[in-house]
DNA sequence: TTGAAAGCGATACCAT
DNA sequence: ATGGTATCGCTTTCAA
């Protein structure tokens, strides 16, 4: 193993200088700074990260806590880890991976036993349990998804209440006078997830100042679950034109049984997703949909996190604002 | 901090007893391990990691590189993932995640700087450019797939080409005589992603033993791309009545289209997917499917790296046979 | 602008 | 069965 001893005695020069090359704390004469980094190269030098951890109180990793949950978009959470990981490799960090089953343990084990520098938690819940944890860990944390109180965490997400209300907005512009949203599974509305309970009251409230009915329907994401969600939203008094599906397990089952059931898109009702670009673009008939920005998220959380460690910046609550791409499957409604 | 000192100190031992009653390196009497413990529990204390790994040459942490692509099947992968992460748990380990996109340099990275014991790597091609760099890291290696030449690497994976051949065997047992692969998209073949190639020689020579005919069709996972698979199966000479999909991501397509085209299943087409049971089972038919293993295969993938580290097993290759599961979206030819 | 050396918190060897 | 202590490789203070 090449040591700093080594890449030392080969420039000619004292350990705690290559140190201070390497880390820019200290201005260094030019020459030695070549001398040092040919000896580096030359001896292919890595500094030991337990060492370094050990002496500098620093770790340069970050530990990314992810759900264990099947019920979850699980290419969205895939975006978002990896884009985590690209992002912290660009401030020279890594990556340790936690499932949340670990609970609040896990995040205690990972600060006290020095393991990160920082956490990033996903899929935060409303009334998350391991708020106070986080907390009281004395490490900055980010997380994903805004619980009831936010207080001296740092949040970032997708601003999910202007993301229901923009689809109920698109919709009312279009002359939508009856819509209904296909939300998640009743399971995640109760356990409180955050994201889905925000993206509710943005539909609910909107639909109330434009004047539009609006109704609800959870949907168990499979196809039994599917077909009672459409069975109940066909049987409706007022024929509903215009659908906002929040759920991307089911978006392909719904259009084939909307197709099945007789009822063209957009001809017959307008169907607006929340998932990612190309998911919406995979359909039968491309759909109009609101992004999950899952890479800038990561992005952001790391950047959050990576300013948080340098002691600039405060706890925050960044919601990044909704954008929404129309698609042949969105028309106006027809009388 | 609560350091092994303070430990000690409050024990009423030397720190070296604290560290061989965690390591049970040396018996200990009952009465000292109980005080040591007791202390342990009372001050709170967790060993730093970071003086750990420098002192033992250990960091008990494990690096897992994911792939960065799209095309993949997402869910399996992350299935893998945390199956990986929580059997690292039950042996004491962490799970550093690094992606593909570092490539070579970032294995020698992780191991040159002590981030990390042993190497998981996923997603491995048949003329895997990593494998050399593995062969020489001096440590431990376990990839998911085979590459061409696995010479002294651990390899884990579902017998792919037993998978293949088993679909053909149910189907022609069932009396289909023509039968179709719908596999990966183009690209997956063309970069010679291990296990397309090997699903593909076990459909095809079974065919042939069984004197069946087998026409194989590459599909880009999209609607369009569907479209033209379908088109060229529909337009074949001799139709088709067994259909198997190793390509998850177009299975619900699948059926929705031909269900448009008036063919139904199992009663016109039998289909077969290789793919997870829920996904198999949350079809508008329910499928006949072949499971990909992700969860035994990221703890065997732990195993035995845990194997190597111990310095117990030699390098081998393990294959998971292949589990078919009746469903009934496939049914005997119906002359 | 640079060097010497005292830690950081464990492990494991050498003693007893 | 237990203790003392050198050691791991790096950072950072203190000195020059």
């Amino acid at each position: 193993m090449v040591t700093i001893a080594d890449v030392a005695r080969a420039a000619g020069v004292s350990p705690s200088t290559v140190s201070y090359v390497l880390s820019g704390k200290r201005s260094i004469s030019e020459a030695t700074r070549r001398r040092v980094h040919h000896s580096i190269r030359a001896l292919g030098y890595r500094p030991n990260a337990g060492a370094r951890a050990l002496a500098s109180n620093r770790t340069n990793v970050l530990a990314l806590v992810v759900p264990l949950r099947a019920d979850l978009n699980v290419p969205v959470m895939m975006q978002f880890v990896t884009a985590t990981v690209t992002e912290a490799r660009s401030y020279d960090h890594d990556v340790l991976l936690l499932t949340a089953d670990e609970g609040a343990e896990g995040l205690h084990r990972v600060v006290a036993s020095s393991l990160a520098d920082a956490i990033i938690v996903m899929d935060v819940e409303a009334a998350e349990p391991r708020v106070p944890v986080l907390r009281e860990l004395g490490r900055p944390a980010v997380l994903i998804g805004v619980p009831d109180d936010p207080q001296g965490l740092t949040c970032v997400d997708l601003d999910f209440t202007a993301a229901g209300s923009e689809c109920v907005t698109h919709l009312a512009d279009l002359g939508h006078r009856d819509v209904a949203l296909i939300g998640p599974s009743p399971a995640v509305y109760e356990r409180g997830t955050s994201y889905a309970g925000r993206f509710l009251r943005g539909f609910t409230k909107t639909a109330a100042d434009r004047g539009v009915t609006a109704v609800t329907l959870p949907c168990v994401p499979t196809y039994d679950g599917l077909r009672a969600c459409l069975d109940d939203l066909l049987a409706l008094e007022r024929a509903v034109t215009g659908l906002v599906v929040h759920n991307e397990a089911i978006l392909g089952p719904l259009l084939s049984e909307l197709d099945r059931r007789g009822r063209r898109v957009p001809d017959d009702i307008s169907v607006l997703a929340v998932c990612p670009p190309d998911l919406a673009e995979a359909q039968s008939v491309p759909l109009t949909s609101v992004d999950i920005p899952a890479v800038e998220l990561g992005a952001l959380a790391v950047e959050l996190a990576m300013r948080l460690l340098d002691g600039l910046g405060e706890p925050e609550v960044r919601l990044l604002p909704p954008r929404l791409t129309v698609r042949a499957g969105t028309g106006p409604v027809v009388a």
